[in-house]
DNA sequence: CGTTCACATGAACAAGCGTTCAGGTGAAGA
DNA sequence: TCTTCACCTGAACGCTTGTTCATGTGAACG
């Protein structure tokens, strides 16, 4: 094979053990597939990475990452709860269409797992972000809560629904609005606006 | 090892294999895991299923038909819509409860997977049952919705959400009632009752 | 030119897997 | 008592896995 630069060959493998693993799961993604995705023989992948653990814990780090800095960035400078609460949940299902492969691969490998504590703590983080939105809610006097982290914890479950939704069905497409509106309006019907 | 009934044997396998599936994960769990905790030989699990798919897939269709016999058995006399709703979250809800690891060990398996079909089968089913639950509440006036068979989608989600919730953290104790008042009167203020 | 060194290779290895099968065991019927 | 037969056993087989390592390659530098 040719000579390549060693960050090139790195990110090549990146790239293809995303896709294998999420095509086939943690377990049935066996390093000579990667390998072969990638374009590089399976001693070069124990070059870059420690072994499969830690090419995996790399990819999930990267995208925590990613995603906590997209939503810092955009509810930055957002006062009104409501438009808070739109632009969270906007943000977590478009991130789960762009990079559906990723996030599949979290997926397939829930519970017992690698790299859990950093999935809970970016977990954990995510719904405080929550939290913080209900209580201003409140606190304008836009929402009705009686324990803003209960309800954070209830809005995080609905958005999990809809991204597992997402998640098994890749042509389930509806509109994060829909999302949006239930859990800001309800099922029942109100008398008023 | 002692003698005992073709059936008893049956039925410790597959509660071992169970226990051992939720525990590890399909793929990590073992024949010889399996066979070891249900008290017997490797050979004896290949003299009641087929192979490690057969089992799990027995697994798979035994909780099935129990939940769909136990929802449609409570659903049976039911007209209230608002009443079926909250019956059908509150029996799922109690279901996971009550068999975590059985569901866990289905969520560990999602996407491409081993009984697919028949699990996708179930699904729509349920999404049925909701769906006209929805439709007769529209017809009632007691419910909005543009479309039935989206907000049931909806609803599913919300609930599919709860359940994830509950399989990642074992001590998320919430009431189903949280889940249900999200669903049916959602986060917003409302000025009258 | 020769030396160096980061990058890359793939055969080899031990361990574990699902599955098979020749054989053992003991209650039941003849 | 002997035969039958459903039930059970676990060593053995072929295969795949994650990982290692002796070896190769070629640009860069003196």
């Amino acid at each position: 094979m040719n000579k390549r630069s060693g960050e090139e060959s790195k990110r090549n493998i990146i790239a293809a053990a995303i896709q294998v693993f999420a095509d086939y799961g943690y377990d049935n993604a066996s390093m000579r597939m990667i390998a072969q995705a990638a374009g590089v023989s399976v001693g070069t992948l124990y070059l870059h990475f420690k072994n499969k653990d830690d090419l995996y814990l790399t990819i999930t780090k990267e995208w925590i990452d990613d995603l906590n800095e997209l939503t810092n960035r955009a509810l930055d400078r957002i006062d009104d709860p409501r438009t808070a609460i739109t632009v969270f949940i906007t943000i977590s299902i478009d991130y789960t269409r762009e990079h559906r492969e990723m996030i599949l691969l979290q997926g397939r490998k829930f519970g017992r797992c690698l790299g859990l504590e950093q999935k809970q703590q970016f977990f954990r983080k995510r719904r405080q972000l929550l939290t913080d939105i209900v209580q201003r809610g409140v606190t304008e006097g836009v929402f009705r809560s009686d324990d803003p982290a209960e309800t954070a914890r209830i809005i995080f479950n609905v958005l999990r629904g809809f991204i597992f939704s997402m998640l098994i069905d890749e042509e389930a497409l509806f509109r994060a609005e829909a999302c949006v509106d239930l859990v800001l309006n309800g099922l029942r019907r109100r008398n008023n606006g």
